[in-house]
DNA sequence: CTGAGACTGTCAACGGTTTGACAGTTGGCG
DNA sequence: CGCCAACTGTCAAACCGTTGACAGTCTCAG
């Protein structure tokens, strides 16, 4: 049980500054919370500051509005972590996080999270790395969707979530598991508007897609053609 | 002068969890750049990693496309804190700044501060609180730009300015001063379809203007009409 | 104080997205 | 193996923001 924790912890980027004597350290202070598609795991507003690592599964992260619109802000694989209060301890979840299958978590408490670092500061750096790089991707995409038209924002969207599915950047296919309308929401589109959008990408052959299902065939090509189509 | 740069640096809430006797051992190696309205100070894509604090006057955030498209995130008060490749040193910078007005910038080599935190362990809680807000407004933008439409987008942009203005929440009016371009160009619409929100918000007495400038009486009052418009 | 340049107000035509509606398709569960 | 629920394709009408163009207003530097 603690090993499988301690491998979940080691395949995430966040803690991989920390030598293994360290994270053998938290894996017993641990959690393993499995879940179900569609669970709500974390609504926003809860005052809880965990470190949530996915050991599997999908997890979607985003918010809903009052009148029950929801954006979708990225989709998490195995590996990735989350929980936006880890590092400013009290303050409410500024977005909520449910499971897109199902799957498993890891949470780490934060206080010991925190303590641990605090006894192994040369991990510092790397998390501040880390964080800063999160910070990158959301300005990023704050970027696309002020500077392309809506073509462009979604496949710039789609490479954003290749990469983060697999950052090793191996040039091979990727494939998704969304709807027409989770990529709406993600956008601010409507599924007709997404529809438009998708078709025409597929008849350049960029992307693919079946039931339920959507696939890059070779994220390069599609890269390479946003490029072209806009600075 | 070095006590000048003490006094830059010890206003800017990234270097607050840094005892004085810390920001001293720093000031000496900081560089003090004076700027004048409209100067490039950093490009996009320059490989180079500084912190840099405003010491006065005010700075644009943002980046320009290949068509010269130009797209503002935020405007930075003196006080706030910039460089976002200091905790990632040898990654190109992501975004550009400009200045906005006449002004001055404190510069610390990105090593020396690295070097700093590492000597000063305790601060890094604090360094990594503040990032992670950063964060936290870069989501929240994300998610106005998705949920809310173009009035709830300027009005919400409008309240994230004031914030960062005067981050101890004074009820008092606030004023900036931005051209109507300068705010199309931060929500990525046109000088023309801004116009009609702001005169929009004139007309409820929620915001005022004047050549070039433009001023939000009541910054509550705001927040409260744009909750009530749209969840 | 005065002129040039920067900023602003406004208009009509155009275009892309949403809205709303409905039928067709897929996949999983009983 | 068949049905139901979820997902998808498609269309026309309405809407909203952009494009492009021009005249009016304000500021500041000389």
């Amino acid at each position: 049980m603690v090993d499988h924790v301690l491998e979940v912890l080691k395949s995430c980027s966040l803690l991989s500054g920390l030598p293994e004597a360290a994270l053998r350290e938290v894996a017993p202070l641990a959690r393993v919370r499995p879940f179900r598609a569609n669970e709500v795991l974390y609504q926003r507003g809860e005052v809880q500051s965990a470190l949530s690592v996915v050991g599997a599964g999908n997890v979607r992260i985003g918010s809903t509005n009052a009148e029950g619109r929801e954006i979708m802000l990225t989709l998490f694989e195995p590996g990735a972590w989350f929980g936006d209060t880890v590092f400013s301890p009290g303050m409410p979840r500024v977005f909520g996080a449910t499971a897109h299958t199902d799957g498993e978590l890891v949470e780490v408490p934060g206080q010991d999270y925190r303590a641990l670092l605090a006894r192994y500061p040369e991990a510092y750096p790397r998390t501040l790395d880390m964080l800063s790089r999160r910070l990158w991707s959301a300005i990023s995409i704050i970027e696309d969707n002020a500077l392309r038209d809506m073509p462009g924002r979604v496949g710039r969207r789609r490479l954003f979530l290749a990469h983060m599915h697999d950052p090793q950047r191996g040039p091979g296919p990727v494939t998704f598991k969304l709807t027409r309308e989770h990529i709406a929401n993600m956008m601010g589109m409507t599924r007709q508007g997404v529809h438009g959008v998708l078709k025409a990408l597929e008849q350049r052959g960029l992307i693919r897609f079946s039931y339920g299902r959507i696939t890059v065939p070779d994220p390069d090509a599609l890269k390479a053609y946003l490029d072209e189509r806009a600075g």
